[in-house]
DNA sequence: CGCGCGCTCGGG
DNA sequence: CCGAGCGCGCGA
């Protein structure tokens, strides 16, 4: 036999197919060492075949086979071939999202289980209380996992006993499914009328892909779980993708409580070794459920009965490094192959996704109704305009005071959110105009008070802070912008009894932390959390009463054609985060613009109306979803390399453009909006493009122009231009 | 003349 | 990607 392989190195120049002899032993999807230009490395089969293509007096010979059970199968392996098309991306890349990274480079996890075996009576110390109650408990189960009951006994007490001729180890091969068709006594919650006859319509719909647009608090996650659960009685499997961060405790409990140890999470806190066991799970079928963000898409997981991909408007949903696939695409794909459903849930569905739903592309599943009819929370608009003619120059109309004021009389909690994307304290001089920026990067420092230091958002790096203009010599250096410290300390003044909390990306460090805060803020440890974006995520604090937006506007000024869209999702987002439980909650929305659209839709919670207004303009203005955006970006350490490059990019592409003039509404080349991150030069082809006919082409001729020391990559839609 | 470095090429 | 092979420049 032959087998076609793709060697586990990540370069485009040996991503092709090389043929080695194999054994009987070696079956595609395995793992297997091969002898690759004088040395050993990790190889993927791809398929087994008679014969050769290659001249057979050169073949060599597959070394040893890595895992004798496949890693990958069949779906797998035809994944692999399409997304390393669509994206052209090396397959070595490709095959690494499908594994954890546990399983790769030498530290081999055998993909057999130990058993522990009774093997007959034996003498015991009388003083050996666990040893005795091990081998009594061995008599009774003669078979028992060797790791498990090292836990039940302790690893010293086994060890002792197989020492002594008592126990046998004996190695199995772990069964494809052991625990297929295994089922705990899952409470079903009975199912409100309208989220009934969304599972019936979805179940019925001969649409792949569902979309279920349901305002907040309609109750979408009971459909979720009584679509998995379903999957689960007709022996299926189920994938469940969250955006990065919504792995909140409540979502983790109820997915435990429902489906127990048939749920594997993979989320990022776990470490390398949890996330290997918990996708082993899978890969043996003990598990029937990935949940996790992302990444949880490529879960080794066979015949999977339903798809859910909840916050579909995430932006997280595309991966911002090599490859960058898009999550729903290849949720679509795995679907499309499963023959099982493709669910995707939003409060506020993207523009495009939402249009999809209207041209019936996609199944439309409304939920205009919270459960219970509770009404959605009461919008006050504050014009910020007003306050500052009136002489108010604190971040805090004087509504938002009041307000806070009553909460926090009454007892309850409160969320001060800060719109400050793109937005920092930076720091300028008043005399000559300088403003501070990074050395390796060409962005504006951000004023951090706690450690008196300037940060750069981009590389991390850190800088004393000023004291005299670098420039002119003057001192008089000033901060601009509202910063999440600025916001505490004012609310210190105001409430100097308030216990408050803040939480952002440049004081909290790392996913734990977050999920800390979010935690002493949830069991009532403080009366106002302050915090950027990543505290309007679908978290449910059901003693928030209110809620405070501070600069509302200030994504709507954001030079992207999506800001209208992030806009209102965040605005309706946050707002979301009011008023859960019995009480009534309020969000008090500051702007300097009352008057706008965008904003005027999300206090009326009119999705509808929002979404036929941002549509013709997107028409009108012939912008994605009428439109295609891509860029390619050439970066270098060396500005004339990535100049260079990016004229041969630029000349190629040219030739495109000159033959289908037709398909392209915009056409340049230009600097990166940042010219330099982390020491790298970026400049970039920008294209509008009125269709994806074009895409193969352009991924073509672009990364064939990468070189050592240049990097070129293609994004479509980018959701960050700088 | 021989060694070291940088570049090109091929890997089954 | 990584190692082999080769050419060229330099030092003895």
């Amino acid at each position: 036999m032959t087998a076609e392989v793709i060697v586990d190195i990540a370069n485009s120049e040996v991503d092709r197919i090389f043929e080695y002899r194999a054994a009987e032993n070696v079956s595609a999807g395995c793992r297997v060492k091969v002898p690759f230009g004088g040395r050993v490395v990790d190889g993927f089969v791809m398929r087994l075949k008679e014969g050769s293509d290659f001249d057979a007096s050169k073949l060599k010979s597959v070394l040893s086979v890595v895992d004798e059970v496949p890693v990958l199968n069949r779906e797998c392996l035809l994944l692999v071939e399409r997304i390393s098309a669509r994206y052209r991306c090396p397959k070595a890349l490709v095959l690494r999202l499908f594994l954890p990274s546990e399983l790769r480079r030498g530290a081999v996890r055998e993909l057999f289980k130990n058993y522990a075996v009774f093997a007959g009576e034996g003498e015991l110390s009388s003083r050996a209380k666990m040893q005795a109650a091990a081998l009594s408990f061995m008599r009774e189960m003669r078979r028992f996992g060797y790791t498990e009951l090292c836990a039940k006994f302790g690893g010293s007490a086994v060890a002792a006993l197989v020492k002594k001729g008592v126990l046998k180890v004996e190695k199995e091969r772990v069964a494809r499914a052991p625990y297929a068709g295994m089922e705990g006594a899952a409470p079903e919650r009975t199912l409100t009328p309208a989220q009934r006859e969304t599972v019936e319509k979805i179940d019925r719909s001969s649409e792949t892909v569902q979309l279920i647009h349901g305002v907040t608090g309609s109750g979408k996650t009971e459909i979720y779980l009584t679509l998995i659960a379903k999957a689960l009685r007709a022996g299926k499997s189920a994938i469940f993708l969250v955006p990065e961060i919504s792995l909140t405790p409540q979502m983790l409990s109820q997915l435990r409580a429902r489906f127990g140890g048939r749920a594997a999470i993979l989320h990022s806190g776990l470490s390398a070794g949890e996330k290997f066991d918990e996708w082993w799970r899978l890969r043996t079928g003990e598990a029937k459920i990935a949940v996790g963000a992302r990444s949880a898409v490529f879960a080794p997981l066979e015949n999977i009965g339903v798809i859910i991909l909840d916050e579909e408007h995430d932006t997280s949903y595309v991966s911002e490094s090599n490859p960058r696939y898009s999550t729903v695409e290849i949720a679509r794909l795995r679907a499309e192959y499963n023959g099982c459903k493709l669910v995707l849930g939003s409060a506020t569905p993207s523009v495009e996704t939402y249009l999809k739903a209207k041209t019936g592309e996609y199944g439309l599943n409304e939920l205009p109704e919270r459960i219970n009819r509770r009404p959605m929370p009461e919008i006050l608009i504050a014009d910020m305009r007003r306050e500052v003619r009136r002489g108010n120059n604190s971040a805090f109309s004087a509504v938002l005071r009041d307000e806070l004021a009553d909460c926090l009389a009454a007892g309850r909690q409160a969320i001060i959110f800060l719109n400050r994307r793109g937005f920092a304290q930076s720091v300028i001089c008043r005399e000559c105009g300088y403003v501070a920026k990074c050395e390796s990067c060409d962005v504006s420092l951000t004023y951090h008070s706690e450690e008196n230091c300037l940060k750069c958002h981009y590389c991390g790096a850190q800088y004393r802070m000023l004291t005299a203009c670098p420039e002119c010599g003057g001192v008089h250096l000033n901060y601009t912008g509202t910063g999440t410290q600025k916001v505490v300390g004012e609310l210190r003044k105001m409430y100097p009894s308030a216990r408050i909390l803040r939480m952002d990306n440049d004081t909290t460090s790392g996913k734990e932390g977050h999920y800390k805060i979010l935690k002493a803020f949830s069991e009532r440890q403080a009366d106002i959390l302050v915090g950027t974006q990543m505290i309007a995520k679908g978290h449910d604090f059901p003693a928030v009463t209110l809620v405070g937006i501070l600069d509302a506007d200030m994504s709507l000024h954001f030079s992207d054609y999506r800001s209208g869209e992030r806009t209102f999702q965040l605005v309706t987002q946050v707002s979301g985060r009011s008023g859960r439980a019995e009480e009534q909650g309020k969000v008090v929305l500051q702007t300097y613009d009352p008057e706008n659209y965008i904003l005027r839709f999300a206090v009326d919670y009119d999705y509808k109306g929002f979404f036929e207004h941002e549509i013709s303009l997107r028409k009108a203005t012939n912008f994605p979803p009428f439109a295609r955006i891509v860029r390619v970006m050439v970066s270098s350490e060396e500005e004339p390399k990535a100049l260079e490059t990016l004229k041969e990019v630029w000349f190629s592409l040219k030739e495109l453009f000159d033959a289908h003039t037709g398909e392209f509404l915009f056409f340049n080349k230009m600097k990166a909006p940042v010219k330099r991150i982390q020491n790298k030069y970026r400049y970039q082809v920008l294209m509008r493009l009125r269709s994806d006919a074009l895409l193969p082409e352009i991924y073509a001729r672009s990364l064939a122009h990468s070189a050592r020391g240049v990097s070129v990559y293609v994004e479509e839609n980018p959701v960050n231009m700088s």
